[in-house]
DNA sequence: AGCGCACTACGTACGGTGTACGTAACTAGG
DNA sequence: CCTAGTTACGTACACCGTACGTAGTGCGCT
């Protein structure tokens, strides 16, 4: 498959299969399932070409054969998470509804996955699965009379309301990983900080914010209404 | 200060200067600049300490007596650039047109600092420079009259906006600087690729969308349209 | 005044990363 | 059958974050 040396191109644009040389002896879908498992229990930086090859039981080297950049990787392991997605079931023809229930499931595709909102960009929405994705998609708007233009719009930012949504949920928990001391130590230390800093007695605002007790916090209520008024928005 | 190896602790806790020892030969602000000044010049890639060292004109441990951990130049990094924030200007009462104009500056320093978006999480918001930001934020929302929560909330909402919105308009532009071929060669393969796959005929929502020709897309409009929306969503 | 200690500075070294390159084995197309 | 294109994989290089040891410096305390 042409050169050995990087050059332009997309990781779906070369076939799986050439025909000439040994069988391959894994599939895209393997090395997508190893990574993915791996970023699942130990967090995305955890997924090195090194380690992946080991998961699979191949040297280091052979997975330059399949995956020319560490970059294509990653676009596998997008691809296989958004094949997750069960598309089967047909549009309902309320929009609103059908364009919360995606959005709810991608939340939940991303509890799942806790390193997807990290690589959540427009280049992974190509991807075979992303285009079945944006298909069905779009197909949920087709009773909405805009361009498609603007449908894809619409998508982008429920998409990124839900990223930032999650990250933000995922935030502490996921920075945690990768340091050697314990969430609650590092919550206990940041907290601290925090009130030192509005002891100041400037920043009167944030400190009434913080004071402020509104019993436990319903982050999925705060998730259902941000959606809400978005695609309320758009009605009009 | 406390002990050399790693241990809990925000780098805003440790003060700049203890007393004792020589004279520390530079300061945060001098750090984070050299920092600041790669990332926009190579990307958020490029900021090693090695290198943000020898920018400074040290030996790269020595980075090590300000900076206990990577992660802590970052966040000295994202608090020099919230720090352009010009906050003098007193709101005007009209919190709407206040909370747009501020989204207009975030979207422009993203624009000066385009590894910005990638570093946004909520961790990064109680730095000094984070604080005055969310404390200015508020004090332009005086005037509505709802909890501090709903606010932050209201405030997450908008800079996740505006986030996803300047990502996806620097996506291609950033991704591009650390391949080794030009931008052009890539949206070329990846435009070819794309029409090759929705040749297929699957995806007709999607064909129609490519062949759709609405002129130039005003990025700016797109942006100024999703923000209102999501203000005018909150006057009820 | 002067001692001691906390601090600055920085070289070396270790274990990790992505990946260029060389080589050997293999298999389908001509 | 032969040979070209592929698979497989070990070695090697440049770079990364950073633990640790050591030397020099000057403030704070006695």
């Amino acid at each position: 498959m042409s050169g050995r040396t990087a050059e332009p191109g997309v990781i779906w644009s070369r076939p799986e299969r050439t025909g000439r040389g040994p069988r391959p002896a894994y599939s895209r879908k393997d090395i997508a399932g190893a990574a993915v498992r791996i970023a699942d229990a130990d967090g995305l930086d955890a997924v090195s070409m090194r380690r992946v090859a080991a998961e699979l039981g191949c040297g280091t080297m052979s997975l330059y054969n399949y995956v020319p950049r560490k970059e294509d990787l990653h676009e596998l392991m997008a691809d296989a998470v958004i094949g997750e997605y069960d598309l089967s079931r047909e549009p309902s023809g309320d929009w609103r509804a059908d364009l919360l229930d995606m959005a709810y499931r991608t939340r939940a595709l991303m509890h799942r996955h806790p390193w997807l909102p990290r690589m959540m960009s427009p280049v992974h929405g190509f991807s075979p699965n992303g285009l079945r994705y944006l298909e069905h998609a779009l197909s949920c708007m087709d009773s909405l009379e805009v361009t498609y233009g603007a449908k894809l719009e619409l998508l982008a930012m429920l998409n990124g309301m839900v990223t930032t949504f999650v990250s933000n949920e995922l935030a502490t928990a996921e920075r945690t990983r990768s340091l050697p001391w314990s969430e609650e130590q590092e919550q206990a230390v940041r907290g601290a900080y925090l009130i030192r800093q509005l002891a100041g007695g400037e920043h009167p605002r944030m400190s009434a914010a913080l004071a402020e007790d509104n019993g436990p916090i319903d982050l999925e209520a705060g998730f259902d209404r941000a959606l809400r008024r978005v695609l309320d928005s758009y009605v009009a």
